[in-house]
DNA sequence: TTGTAAGCGTTATCAA
DNA sequence: TTGATAACGCTTACAA
């Protein structure tokens, strides 16, 4: 049987390499030549190779050149729904800028969702359609008895770090920045925190406590002194948190949140019912979001390097697909910065004055 | 010549059909059954290549099954820089929740970036390595003299109404959304008036513009009403707008910003000298972003169905790949609703009270 | 420097 | 219901 082959006339799949061959009077190899490596086709015929491409308007096929040379220049980046939008679109800013700059396109991958579409995106792993796997704060889950980290291409994990030795990691310093929060706050003179977290099971969270735990015992504080608070990264965290506040006899002067929406949406709570910030109570975010900024009143957070996180993820994932051995040691840590702004003074004194609400 | 083929051990690469296949005890072309028409296998069979594959660990390589096939399952989606995370995010979920239960992965582009990037990424599309393309609130401006419409796959915008008939549009009702915002604030009484615009030469700024100028016609407003102030759909966009209202030797009592960025810049801008929102002056944003109910005080804002845009685009996207021709009238148009907040009120009474700063 | 031709791993056609 | 086999469009030895 003999499939019949398109005529000189492209139809609607447009031209091929032999088209532009025939146009140009040479070989497809040497089209591909030109296309591959310029400087190893004579100048005449080049340019000719290069008119009839023009002319012609020609593509390659990509899926054909993947198959042939079983590597498809894209990478997979997977959001985890931690990964807040504010913090994650910057980190993707990052991995795109970089990625696309060294010719790699980006594929969108959530690895929430039903099995059902957690499983396709491990195919897409396992495909030989990627270069490589990015991964934003998540710990990719197997879907289907299978995981990413297993594909046989290189996987890199940004603000998590895997147990794997196969994946390369780029880190926030969390525990570090979590003291951060509660020293600045130990040191303005409070006395009495709340700590609003992130679930605590939560990878990063679990770094940060041990952070915040860490530098309240070097400060003297006792479980008398802090209150915890497990939120969900959300505004609502927040929400629920100032409930906590006020639900207290004695209340904390001082709140140390693990995101920058969970202060926000405390601040908005607890000013609704008119307690001053900072006058009455200091409150210290994380993240660095832009709104951290616009917010009333503006935030002292710690910021994150939040596009050289993802930035930093990208060129280690270029150099391995690279197959450079050399990417340098694992995990690569970042560091964040406290931001001083205006949520954050001395606590009350002593003798507190009562406000009631409204002005 | 005769390359070697890998015998039945797989190499780096990964099990292939014919691994299955052997493995299995029957053809290539009756695992390639099992996996695109299982009812076409005889049962016996079909379980028997079901328990070669769960063996091997076998993944159809996806280039082989493109080149063949001719399809990617695969969208491309492009992010204009014009739109703002806060709302971009919400569509892209809309997007990508309603393509990956359709089985599509989404490949990111921008086109924004050098010209090479930009050549990229519509060699993506001319590489038949992609099924469709999305577009959200941007105008996909030519590379390499070839433009995104004309690649011969079908192209959905979002936000933006794109001339080419071959192109199918999700529109959100910008212009009655906008003389909404007007008429919301002239319902309350107020009679200055001052429209913070995107940069004018935005697609949708002016369907927002025309809509917000009949509507100041309608209630009576003359130019000498209105001030108009040309902003960046930025934070910055609202603080230099601030900066016009207090240039100003009779202030305005009403702000329409097309945004809810600028008009949080606006707020924060003002409330810092002095000015009370909504008692000296009511703001309204646009967009009905997550920040919009948590600044101080919270925006009254145009909600847009963002995630809705994009989830319909999508759909639109899907219907059109699957050559339905009854995809539906080409401007689709969804449509926003006003929600009233904190920041808008009546306007001060004529003997309005100057305050100072500082409380 | 160029051309010839053998695959890359699928799917789909045809014949059995 | 199954199996043999010809493409899909490209890249790259190898030969010239």
């Amino acid at each position: 049987m003999t499939t019949r082959r398109r005529s000189s006339r492209s139809d609607d799949t447009g031209p091929r390499i032999d088209d532009v061959a025939r146009a140009a009077n040479v070989s497809t190899a040497t089209v591909s030549r030109v296309l591959s490596a310029p400087d190893s086709v004579k100048e005449e015929k080049r340019t000719r190779v290069l008119e009839a491409i023009a002319a012609l308007g020609y593509t390659p096929n990509a899926a054909a050149r993947n198959l042939r040379v079983g590597s498809s220049k894209m990478v997979l980046v997977i959001v985890s729904h931690r990964a807040n939008p504010p913090f994650s679109a910057e980190v993707l800013r990052g991995i795109e800028t970089e990625l696309s700059s060294a010719g790699y396109a980006v594929i969108m991958g959530n690895l929430h969702g039903d099995e059902d579409r957690r499983r396709r995106v491990v195919d897409l792993a396992y495909s030989r359609h990627l270069d490589g796997i990015i991964v934003i704060s998540g710990n990719p889950q197997a879907a289907g008895g299978r995981s990413i980290v297993d594909a046989g291409i290189p996987v890199v994990s940004i603000c998590v770090a895997l147990d794997d030795p196969r994946v390369f990691s780029v880190l926030l310093d969390d525990a570090s920045c979590a003291a951060t929060q509660l020293r600045y706050l130990t040191d303005l003179g409070h006395e009495r925190i709340m700590y609003v977290t992130g679930p605590l099971d939560n990878y990063n969270q679990i770094h940060r406590s041990k952070g915040f735990n860490d530098a309240a015992a070097q400060a003297g504080l006792t479980a008398d002194d802090i209150v915890m608070h497990e939120g969900d990264y959300g505004f609502s965290g927040g929400v629920s948190a100032a409930e906590n506040y006020f639900a207290r006899s004695t209340r904390p002067t001082g709140i140390v949140c693990s995101n920058d929406e969970m202060a926000i949406g405390f601040i908005k709570t607890v000013r609704a019912a008119g307690v001053r910030v900072p006058e009455d109570v200091s409150v210290v975010g994380f993240d660095g979001i832009e709104f951290s900024e616009f917010c009333e009143p503006s935030l002292t957070t710690i910021q994150q390097p939040r596009y050289e996180l993802g930035a930093t993820g990208a060129r280690a994932l270029i150099s391995a697909i690279g197959g450079s051995e050399a990417v340098g040691r694992s995990p690569e840590i970042l560091h964040g910065c406290l931001i001083v702004r205006d949520s954050t003074g001395k606590p009350p004194s002593a003798f507190r004055r009562k406000r009631t609400i409204n002005p």
